[in-house]
This record gives structure tokens, C-alpha cells and sequence, in this order.
DNA sequence: CTTGTTTGTGAAAGCGCTTTCGGTGAACCT
DNA sequence: AGGTTCACCGAAAGCGCTTTCACAAACAAG
């Protein structure tokens, strides 16, 4: 039975070298992994340190390393449009990924007006080494004011900018051009396309990859077809009633989200059209673990890509990019899969 | 015109200092607002603070200090269901009342075999000065470990456990039974319960509630009509086809959440059901930016509590807590409204 | 003109770690 | 045997801040 009610000094670096009879650095050496201790003390340090709980106070090492072992998500909480379950699903990517790599996820919340500010206090206080950018806008400030700050970052999805940075991304122009071509090669010819906000770049590159395959097939776009803003259910249920009124209706719909998808579904169930039979709809599906494509009905087809993933993978690149990797270096394209279930047909004879 | 080209210095306190011809201490001593620093001085110092945009190193100050000016979140990233956009609005208003404060929300992902030690080893490496706790089962290990390890946290609803400790939260009880209660005063006797799952303490609660209400009707309760699972739109969806089946089939529906009576509503509508007239429903709304009660058709009744505000609400008190106010002190119950709105009617004739 | 107070500041000791530098034996050559 | 190398370890500096303590100046009181 130990010693149940002294009120236990903290265990420090300094007690337990005096616990061992060996000195401080000696200690700090064993237990990172310096190659210049013997086997027998490593094993006597790393048996004590468990023994006696010891872990080391993160603040001291950050202090002595310069390395915060944190990198930064700041985001904009009165923009809700951003604040939806594709953020979570990435944040969740991310702190896996952290975890594993004994990084931790420092969380920032901020209004519109001082998000740079945020970020330029986050370096200078050094309470992280590096940041993820989240949804970046088509021209978006936070690229160049990191750049100034001198903080490595990394920015989920492509954007303009003027010198190189570090991204990670999927083909969201090549994955909705397949999607709309598919639509197109089941004669559909009045497809829908109900984007997220302009603003944003992703939404920028949809709408590029649903125009190409448009145009290539001789058509031309209608603007009543093609909805840009928030993707939440009541604007997919919305819109598709607009577009249900049209003198002539869309035949087949393209969504940018799962939550739109369900909003569309919603509409056409209430105008009592089929689905695939009188419209089609295809959808980006993020993956989200409450909501999923085969649990809809009919199942739906859809673009895939689990964002949760892109955030495993974004905070890997940037502990690269701490590392000191040039950000030109860290650029990665991930595949997208288009997963055909039974929200698509041919479209029906024109009336 | 500065000098721009200049590797410029970092700018410390010890720097700070010099530039302005006085101690460290006297300047740490102005920005940190003690009292014993001439008006004169005081304004000297912080117009050179911001105007060489002065920082100071948040990791010596830590340790300098003690604290760690942040708090911890952990959670289990393979335990889905508590995945939820709940948990994003939690987080959303924590941030929020974290970055008001200056603190960090310090985000950690966990495997549910690591949780406990996660919590313990971001206590013992002091990188936070105290812990949200999410989402609590019935009987929650947590608790006690945290207890034990010393360290201030607060619970984010009520729980089973042998020594006081702080909690938010909502009247779940009181609330399920008085929408109970209002089902049955518009004459419903099959009224279904889609709740959380029972390991959860609220889903207990709610189910408390539920039944309190049930049987001061004189009335039974009806297992077929009691469900406990994933909040998610697919079980909503799912659960209600499987009731509509029943012999006898529900009037009425409890829903647990915004994204289960969306699965509610579908099924009902696909079963050509009218809501109010063959069936009412009624959710709780923990009001998401991305989901309202009245963008549906019809709008949807609801007990309501805005989650965000939860967040908000419990960082100031686990602040308290971390300034030493004792757990007792730190208990609250926020109110919960019943809104009405239109999916709510009297109860179809007996067939 | 001393003596005590007050007010404002500087010097310096830490906070708990990492890391450089130097030093000690032991082993390894000639 | 002496010199060189090598493997291991201790001493100590330093990371950038806060905070205690001492202390000088200024001022009131006796």
C-alpha cells in the first residue's frame, strides 16, 4: 500500500533524475530517444517514469523547443453557413490525426472582423506551430495574411493566391463534369445544379466542371437551373419547388451535399414525382455518420469523398510543412469516387 | 518607411523592455494591469506593445504561471453516434465563450480504450486547465477518474455519481413530460418515443419523462412504441415504417432530435400519412444552423434548446471552477420552451 | 531635519524542460 | 605504456515569462 494521503509532490523532471540518482539531462535525453544512453538506463528511466506517472509539463518543453505541438482551426462562428456537419466530419479527420502524433488541435472561435487578427495571435503567442485552413473563399485573405505572419499553413481545397502554398483538395470540377456527362448520356437535358455559396472556391470549381460538360454537349446553361448558397435541407427543398414550377422542370438534379439531397427528395415525394423514374438526382456525399446514401430511398447516387479522411490526411502535410518542407511540396489531389446506386435513369420522353 | 528587408528580431519581453528603457518586470507588470505602475509608464508601455505588435510567449507564461489558459475536450472518435451535429454546437458555443475569454479549446480525439488516459495525461501535462465533459452515460467512468486525477471539470448534463460535481443542464424530464402531457390532452393514447440510446443519462431522462406522463394517464407503456438507438435520420425513418406497420399504430411521435423527425416525416409521407391529421410529431430541437422546425412541411412542434448556448454557458462556469469555486456551486438548469407550431393536432378517430 | 510611508521600479529567482558543452572512464589502437 | 577514440553522463545555460523582494525617490508627518 503506497503512501495514500501525503499530498504527493508533483512529479517533475528534476524528482525523478533525484529519484534515479542521475541527472536532468540525462533523464530528458532517456526518455526522448537520444541515441547517446546506454540500453540499461534508458530501460531503468522509462521503468521509473511509468512508475512514478511522470509526464512532462508541455508548457516547459514548449518553452525549451520553440515547438508548440499544436496547430490551429480557427473559424468564423457567425458565418453558420460554414458551421455545418462537413466541418465536424474534418475536424473529427483532424484530431485523429493529431492524437496519433501527439499533436493536439487548438480550436479558435472568432467573428468575421478579427479572424486575421486571430490567426496573427495564435503565431506570435506561439501556441501553435502551423494552421489548416478551412473553406477557403475564391480570393481569400487568410492565404496572404499567413503568408505575412510567416506561419506554415495548409488550405483544404484550391484557390487563387499569388505565390505557392500548401493545399489539399479532390476534383470537384472533374467529379461534377462526370456527373453531369453521366446525366447527359441518359438524355437528360435540363439538369439542375444546387451549389454551395459562390464565395467559395469548391462551389467556384463545381459549377466549372458542371458548365464544361454542359456546353461540350451543345446545350446552354439556364440560370433558373442553377442555385448557389447555403447547402441545408430547407434550400434544396425550396428550390426544387421553385424549379418544379418552371414551365419546363428540371429532369434530373445535381447536389452539392447529402443535407441538400435530402431537402430535394423531401420536394419531389411532395409533388408526388418518382424518383429516378420522373427526376434524377445525383449528390456529393461528405460522409457524414448520420445520414448515408444506401439509407435513402430510392438509395442514392453519389460523388464520394469522406472528408473525414482529408482531415487525417491535411494534418499529416502539415506537420511536413513544420517540418520544413517547402508548402509547393504539399499538394495533393484525392481521388473521387462516383458511386452509382438507384437515384439515376434515363430521363423520361419529354411531354 | 521600415525597414523591411531586417530578419527582425523576435519581439520578446526582454526586448520590449529595452526599446523602452525599462525592467522586464515593470513592463510585464503594465500589460498584466497591476496596480502599482505610474498611469504614465503604463500607457508608455502597452502604445509600444501594440506598436511593435508585442505578443507575449503563451508557453512562459504557463509555466511561469501555472496555468495553462485552456481548456480540454476529448472525445471518442470511433463512438459515432455522439458524432452529431449536437456535438458541433456544443463545441461551436464553447469556442465561442473561450475566445471571449482568451482560453483555447484544446480539441483531443480519442479510441474509447484510450479515453480516460487522454484525459489524464492533458491534465498531467498540464496543456489544460480543466475538462468539458460530453454526452454522459448512465454510469459514467469519467467522472470518478477525473475526481481523481484532480482535475476541475464539468459534466454537460446530470448523471449518477458518489461525490458532488458541476453540471448544465436541461430539464429532458420535464420537458418529454409535458410534451407527453400535450399529446395526450389532444386525446393521443399511442404515442411512439424515438429517443437516444438509454446508455446516455439524457435519453433516461427523456424516457422518465415519457413514462411519468403515460402512466398518470392511466395508460401502459407500449415497448413497440419505445425505441432507443442512434439519433440519426435513417433510424427515424426506419423506426416509424416498422410502427406504421403495428396493428395498432402510433398517433403520435416523440422525436429526440431535428434529424429523426426528418426520417419521421418521410416515412409518414411516404405512406401517404398527413401530418397532423393522421399522426402528430413532435422534436426536440437543439437548434441547428442547417436544420429549423419551420423551413418543414408542416412547421414541427418542438421543445427547444438552443445547444450553443449550452457551450457558452458551461465555459464560464468551468472557469469558475478553475478559479477554485467549489463543484456544488457550479449546477444549473437551463430552461427548455415547448414551441408550438403545426404538427401537432388532436388525435384521428379510432378506427 | 530626521523618520516613517507611499509609490514606482529594478534585480533576480524561479517555472520545468531541452540541449550544448565538456569531462570521465573504458576500450581501442600502435 | 601512452595517446586516441568512443560511449555515457553531469553541469549549466537558456527558453520567455511572472512575481517576490529590496530599494530609491518622493512625500507626509513629527
Amino acid at each position: 500500500m503506497l503512501t495514500r494521503s501525503t499530498p504527493m509532490p508533483p512529479m517533475n523532471l528534476k524528482a525523478l533524475a533525484a529519484h534515479l540518482g542521475l541527472s536532468q539531462g540525462t533523464v530528458s535525453r532517456a526518455l526522448n530517444g537520444y541515441p547517446s544512453i546506454s540500453q540499461e538506463t534508458r530501460e531503468r528511466v522509462s521503468e521509473a517514469a511509468i512508475r512514478f506517472g511522470y509526464r512532462p509539463n508541455q508548457s516547459a518543453r514548449a518553452l525549451a523547443t520553440g515547438r508548440a505541438d499544436a496547430i490551429g482551426i480557427v473559424f468564423a462562428a457567425d458565418d453558420n453557413p460554414l458551421l455545418d456537419p462537413h466541418f465536424l466530419e474534418f475536424l473529427a479527420g483532424a484530431a485523429e490525426a493529431g492524437a496519433a502524433s501527439d499533436l493536439s488541435i487548438n480550436l479558435a472561435a472568432t467573428s468575421p472582423q478579427e479572424e486575421l487578427a486571430r490567426y496573427e495571435r495564435l503565431a506570435r503567442t506561439r501556441q501553435v506551430d502551423g494552421f489548416l485552413v478551412n473553406a477557403p473563399l475564391v480570393e481569400d485573405p487568410r492565404i496572404e495574411a499567413l503568408q505575412r505572419i510567416g506561419a506554415p499553413f495548409i488550405v483544404h481545397a484550391r484557390t487563387q493566391a499569388n505565390s505557392p502554398y500548401a493545399w489539399l483538395d479532390i476534383d470537384n470540377e472533374g467529379a461534377f463534369e462526370r456527373a453531369t456527362r453521366l446525366l447527359l448520356d441518359f438524355d437528360h437535358r435540363r439538369i439542375a445544379l444546387l451549389n454551395g455559396h459562390l464565395r467559395y472556391s469548391y462551389a467556384t470549381h463545381r459549377l466549372a466542371g458542371y458548365a464544361a460538360a454542359i456546353e461540350e454537349a451543345g446545350l446552354t446553361l439556364d440560370p433558373d437551373l442553377i442555385v448557389s448558397g447555403p447547402m441545408t435541407e430547407e434550400v434544396g427543398f425550396r428550390e426544387t419547388r421553385r424549379m418544379l414550377a418552371l414551365g419546363e422542370r428540371p429532369t434530373a438534379i445535381l447536389c452539392g451535399s447529402m443535407l441538400v439531397a435530402l431537402g430535394v427528395l423531401r420536394a419531389l415525394r411532395d409533388s408526388g414525382l418518382d424518383v429516378p423514374g420522373d427526376c434524377s438526382v445525383i449528390a456529393h456525399d461528405d460522409v457524414f455518420p448520420f445520414i448515408t446514401p444506401e439509407s435513402l430511398r430510392p438509395t442514392l447516387t453519389t460523388t464520394r469523398s469522406p472528408i473525414r479522411i482529408h482531415g487525417r490526411r491535411i494534418v499529416a502535410m502539415l506537420m511536413a510543412l513544420i517540418e520544413g518542407a517547402p508548402p509547393e511540396s504539399q499538394q495533393e489531389l484525392l481521388p473521387m469516387e462516383l458511386v452509382m446506386r438507384d437515384s439515376v435513369a434515363r430521363a423520361p420522353k419529354r411531354s
